[in-house]
RNA sequence: GCCACCGUAGCUCAGUGGUAGAGCGCAUCCUUGGUAAGGAUGAGGUCCUCAGUUCGAUCCUGAGCGGCGGCACCA
């Protein structure tokens, strides 16, 4: 039996021969450091007969798929803890998520947080013991009927509905035995003791909340102990720029119990949100859009007739009057926007009508969705609609993202990734319809240049989309644009243009935002820059700090010819000391400081320092208010 | 909406069945000091709300509201 390295040589071994003894034979140092092994691409474990020529590589730490190999088992290894000090529970299923797993359990009392320093320690025991981990075939219907005959109901209920042809196998590690596709690792003592037990949480049997609520334990499972350490400092990282502090401690918003969802804008955050608005309203202008402004409140008709009231009616916010009438609170433009391009008769040469709004949209959304400026109930889209023929789909895809990209580049995100939706299990429209939509988005995808990843079934009820998924400077994931190709609701709110024949036609809607909310994009931008903004988009740009009530005047005087040309900015004349107004502004985290003493009275100059930085430039005052003005220019 | 946890000063948090405390911030005064915390004094609290238990509840019990972490949802 030839067996062919990842170098290209060949070995031949007498069949049958297991990873593990392949590795032995290579050296006792791999032997030792091998984990798994990869016959013919596909990761198996070390233990498993190998009786076929075949290409074999040894999977140690090294390799790339040995984190995944690592997080699988503590998986395992947890439900192994927590099945053993609490034999009444039930285990489900655990597995591997980006930096560690969870597990689920079925138990009828809560755990605590002692529990699971107890699960984490019982773990530590497990890797101690160093208890093989066996792979065993068995057949389906032994298998649902021994883990019904041990109470693992779930178990024998995911054996059921296994495919018919798939291989029915568990892992045994010490008392232990579970349903589980595997691979693992050869014990549990080459699990490295680099894991963390983090949270408890809820989550529904199999995702669906008409299922009961299982008991959820998260862990983060790494290499080395470097590792987990490196994953614990990014999350102490993530959560200094967390918007919902950074919003607090600058003075940006609030919320409160009486507006719940709703945002309370200080002038701060409220500053920020109109320099983003007003720059997308100038690239808009630029790009030939029109922008329209359409009615908070709309009778309940507009939302029979365009779909959403049968779908999403306890989503939205009403009120009757005398009369009884319903009006629904506008859970989003676009049906307004039809209502525009209905007015008068539109031709093929009005064609593609480009209709913008920053949108504000109210949706009673659930409870427990709401997160900080990030999901709220009444928010602002920058959202816009683009009535063309079929014909144009690919040239304004071309021209959309070509906008959102550079946008998103002045915006400080380099990096993004688009996602392509198509449609969902509910929907609106023929199957013939869909087709022509999800054809005529891929084709313009292709045509822009875009890598696509494919997000199956998850496009909107009225046709496919692509989500421009940005990422943030701790490398972070959010999505934000979307661009959605629509047949359905022009159709249903009739709107229609004169074609070139004379013909009335259905013009192609595509819906499109680039920040998508400006709430949660802002929320996103807060902590992208952590706070620190660079000088256009920061909504407060200087502060000119005395050190000396002897220069007052002067700063006064410096504060004056920079607030005429147009920076935003604070007077500090308190009588403390240099350093404590460093400081002060530091933390406020103003990115330019201004120290004015004597000495620049005098000689009509200004010390700028700048946040982040400890280093001091002096500069005749002409100067200064040349440079920061032309920095604090937005871009385009 | 569901599961768990939490709710005390502007913020971060101690604490107690007999109506409360720290640090930071804030105010006033002193200090005029050259780039990340000078000093003193002082003002701030319906201990989330409502009911119950109790001689007495911020503390115990219940309900509600809100927050946080997940799940589900996201036009």
């Amino acid at each position: 039996m030839a067996i062919t390295l990842p170098d290209g040589s060949v070995r031949d071994y007498d069949a049958p021969t297991t990873g593990a003894e392949i590795a032995a034979s290579i050296g006792a140092g791999l032997a030792k450091a091998a984990l798994a092994v990869k016959v013919d691409g596909e990761l198996r474990d070390l233990k498993r007969a190998i009786d076929h020529d075949a290409a074999l590589e040894i999977v140690t730490s090294k390799s790339p798929d040995a984190l995944e190999l690592v997080c699988h088992d503590a998986a395992h290894v947890l439900a192994q803890a927590a099945k053993e000090l609490f034999p009444d529970i039930q285990v489900t299923i655990g597995p591997v998520i980006e930096d560690g797993f969870y597990y689920d359990f079925s138990r009828s009392e809560p755990f605590t947080p002692e529990d699971l320093e107890k699960m984490e320690k019982r773990m530590a025991e497990i890797i101690d013991r160093d208890e093989p981990i066996d792979r065993e075939v068995w057949d389906r219907d032994e298998a649902a009927a021994f883990f019904e005959s041990i109470g693992e109901d779930y178990k024998s209920e995911i054996i059921r509905d296994l495919a018919a042809d798939q291989t029915i196998t568990l892992y045994r590690q010490g008392n232990w035995i579970d349903l589980c596709r595997g691979p693992h690792l050869p014990s549990t003592g080459k699990l490295p003791k680099a894991f963390k037990l983090m949270k408890l949480a809820g989550a529904y049997w199999r995702g669906d909340s008409r299922n009961e609520m299982l008991q959820r334990v998260y862990g983060t499972a790494w290499l080395n102990k470097d590792q987990l350490k490196d994953h614990l400092t990014r999350l102490e990282e993530a959560e200094k720029r967390d918007h919902r502090k950074l919003g607090r401690e600058m003075d940006l918003f609030h919320f409160q119990e009486e507006a719940v969802g709703s945002v309370f804008w200080h002038d701060k955050g409220w500053r920020l949100y109109r320099t983003v608005r007003n720059y997308v309203r100038r690239r808009l202008e630029a790009e030939h859009y029109q922008e329209v402004n359409t009615p908070q409140m709309v009778d309940r008709s507009l939302w029979e007739a365009s779909g959403h009231w049968e779908k999403f009616r306890e989503h939205m916010f009403t009120a009757q009057t005398e009369d009884d009438r319903i009006w629904a609170m506008k859970p989003m433009n676009c049906p307004c926007h039809v209502q525009i391009f209905r007015q008068g008769t539109k031709s093929y040469r009005d064609l593609p009508l480009r209709m913008a709004e920053f949108g504000s949209c109210l949706r009673y959304e659930p409870s427990g969705a709401l997160h900080g400026l990030m999901r709220v109930r009444a928010f602002t889209q920058d959202d816009a609609h683009i009535f063309c023929t079929e014909d144009q789909i690919t040239s304004e895809t071309i021209r959309f993202c070509e906008l959102l990209s550079s946008i998103y580049s002045d915006l400080g995100f380099e990096d993004f990734v688009v996602k392509f939706s198509d449609r969902p299990e509910v929907r609106a429209g023929e199957d013939a319809v869909w087709d022509q939509a999800e054809d005529a988005l891929k084709a313009a995808a292709e045509a822009a240049n875009l890598d696509l990843e494919l997000n199956p079934g998850e496009g909107a009820f009225y046709g496919p989309k692509l989500e421009f998924v940005l990422r943030d400077a701790i490398g972070r994931d959010w999505q934000c644009g979307t661009l959605q190709v629509d047949f359905v609701l022009p159709e249903r709110l009739d709107a229609t243009y004169v074609a070139e024949s004379g013909d009335r036609k259905r013009p192609v809607m595509l819906h499109r935002a680039i920040l998508g909310s400006f709430e949660r994009f802002l929320a996103v931008l807060i902590e992208h820059y952590a706070g620190h903004f660079p000088l256009w988009l920061a909504p407060t740009q200087y502060v000119v700090a005395t050190v000396t009530n002897e220069a007052d005047d002067y700063a006064a005087e410096v504060h004056e010819e920079l607030a005429g040309a147009g920076l935003v900015g604070l007077l500090d004349t308190a009588a403390d000391k240099i350093s404590y107004k460093v400081r002060q502004h530091s933390v406020g985290k103003i990115p330019v400081i201004l120290a004015v003493g004597k000495r620049e009275a005098e000689e009509r100059t200004v010390s700028i320092r700048r946040l982040g930085s400890k280093d001091q430039q002096s500069l005749a005052l002409a100067d200064a208010i040349h440079t920061l003005t032309n920095e604090s220019q937005p871009p385009a």
